[in-house]
Order: C-alpha cells, then sequence, then structure tokens
DNA sequence: GCAAACTGCTTGTAAACTGCAAGCGGAATA
DNA sequence: TATTCCGCTTGCAGTTTACAAGCAGTTTGC
C-alpha cells in the first residue's frame, strides 16, 4: 500500500474516499446490517452487487470489517466492525450533521443525524459500547442508541 | 443534480466523496493556500493540475469555495471558503484524529491532527472565526489558531 | 520595447474505477 | 427432487483518474 502522503487527513481519504465506502460502513453501524444480502436488499442508494462485493473486500483488507460464519447457515458470512471503524462514530456524526445542515437532507433522517450530534461526546461514547458489543463480543450495555435514534427517526416520522 | 437519497451521511459522501475534494479543502483551510498556483506548488500528495483545476470548479459549483479577483494581479485568482466549507472544521478534526489514531500517519502531521481534535469545540470555534475572517472578511478575532498548530507542527518536529 | 518567466488552466492518452444487467455454483427449503 | 436462497462473478459500456505536454494572456527584467 503506497501511500501519497504522511497526512492524517490524507490517509483517512485514502481510505474512505470513494463513493460506497462510508455508505456501506453507515449501513452496517447504523442500520445493524450484517451480511450480504441485507446490505443489498436495504440499500437506500441501490448499490451494485460488483460494488458491494468488491467494498467489503476492500474495508476487510483494510481492517475496518472482519467476517465471521453464521453457525445456522453455513452459507452465510457476518460481517462485523473492528474498533478501527467503531471509532468512527464521531467522523459519522459530525458528518451528518454537516449533511444535515448545508445538503437537502430528508428531515427523518436528518432527526436521526441531528440526535447523534446533539448528544456529543457521551452519546457517542455509549454508542461506540453498543457497536463493541455487537460486533466484538464486549458486554452488553445497559443503553441502546440504536433505539434512541429509531425513536428520533420515527418521532420525526409523526410530526413532519 | 440527482441524488441517491436523502440521507445525510449520504449527500456529504456524494459532495465530498472522492479522493481529492477533501485534500484540496485541507489545503486551503489549514495551509491557507488561496490561488491555483499556491494549491498546485504546495501539495503535499503532488495533485495534477487537470484534477486540480477539476475539482476547484466542482468545489464551486457545490458551494464550498468562491472564487474572487486578485487585486494586484489580473490573472491570478483568490479562491475563499464559504461558510459551509468552514463549517467543515469539526469533521476535519475527526477525520484527522481517526486517521493519526489508525493509519501510518507522520508524527509530526499527527501532532497537528491531535492538536486541533484536543482543542474541542472550543478551538473549533476559535478556528472558524479566524476562517471567516481570512476568506468571508469578518472581523479579525484575537487569535490565530493557525499559529497555534503551526506551533505545534514545530514543537513535534523539534522532539521527535 | 522585447524576451523570458509567471499564471491558470486545457488537451491528449492510457489506465483504473463505476454502474448496470445477467448469470452461476453451492446450500437450504418445500 | 425441484425451487428458492445466498453470495457473489462476469461482461461491457461509460466515467473518472492520472500523467505529461502545451498554450494564451500577464507581468517582470533588462
Amino acid at each position: 500500500m503506497d501511500r501519497r502522503s504522511g497526512c492524517p487527513i490524507n490517509l483517512s481519504v485514502e481510505v474512505l474516499g470513494d463513493r460506497w465506502s462510508l455508505v456501506v460502513l453507515r449501513d452496517i453501524m447504523f442500520g445493524n446490517f450484517r451480511t450480504y444480502g441485507e446490505l443489498h436488499a436495504n440499500s437506500l442508494e441501490g448499490i451494485a452487487t460488483n460494488i458491494l462485493a468488491n467494498r467489503l473486500k476492500r474495508l476487510m483488507e483494510e481492517g475496518l470489517v472482519t467476517a465471521s460464519a453464521d453457525p445456522t447457515h453455513k452459507q452465510r458470512t457476518i460481517y462485523n466492525l473492528t474498533e478501527m471503524a467503531i471509532a468512527l462514530v464521531p467522523v459519522m456524526a459530525q458528518l451528518g450533521a454537516w449533511g444535515s445542515r448545508f445538503l437537502p437532507a430528508s428531515p427523518q433522517l436528518s432527526a436521526r443525524a441531528i440526535a447523534l450530534a446533539e448528544g456529543g461526546p457521551p452519546l457517542w461514547d455509549a454508542f461506540t459500547a453498543e457497536l463493541r458489543y455487537l460486533h466484538l463480543g464486549a458486554p452488553k450495555p445497559p443503553r441502546s442508541v440504536l433505539a434512541e435514534l429509531d425513536a428520533a427517526y420515527r418521532a420525526a416520522g409523526q410530526n413532519p
């Protein structure tokens, strides 16, 4: 892996800077979609099958995702986020807040993004703990940020 | 501009998700490079001339950058960040922190990124005020975060 | 006043990446 | 045993990226 420079922002761009990587990570992280089929079927943006396969492969090579076998289904692969990917929670929060503010985002999806951003570091830490539970086998935390974000999403659907 | 979805993260990726946009914005923001020539000559990653021209055009179309004339040089164009681009400061901070932590970043450049991240919202606000001064004609703030980051960079060069 | 250098690009060309549609081998299900 | 599920792969056309070269208008140096 030859890198263009040692600048941290450039390195991040080299890993994440394309049209799909962050979107796939978003779906695993916030949608809790864990298999190829789930990711494909629930893709809001309609990701193509070859792109999804290629991105999952690249994310594994970059150390953001690992694959594990599904005990009930020999054919199915379960994708897990690594600590490196879970550490993107603050990036996702800031990027979501920025997109909500400056781009034509759907009000309902913005509600989720804004809830995550306004929760700040305490909420991000709780979410991190939940992701470690879901993806890395850490103990189950008392709080479910995914459920809270879903509640914010549904509440925004009620009063639009 | 047809967008793939109304998700804020997806929209952000559609605007910023390529191999050069964030790098160019970084150079304008942190390097204070304001002309085509400066951006080209000081590009750490060696951006090609056509890519730089194309990215500046796209960033203007997306509303992240504006062009203004240099009064002392009829030929030269000065590029300014818009409020929309200045609002990326927290994103840059988080992305830089993430890259420093998980990718093979240069210690000296990491020092800058870490200083920005650890300063947190107070430092980001001061930097935002400085960028509004440099790019939007706002009043000059008392504090120069650019100078502080440069000091962190030089300090890291002393004790490597 | 004229040549050289500066400034901000554009143009060609090859390679890589993206996006769409179709298909495919093995595993589970009816 | 036939059908559906599952995770991809393949082919192909179009777009984007990358490198190198060149170019018109402006300013500088003498």
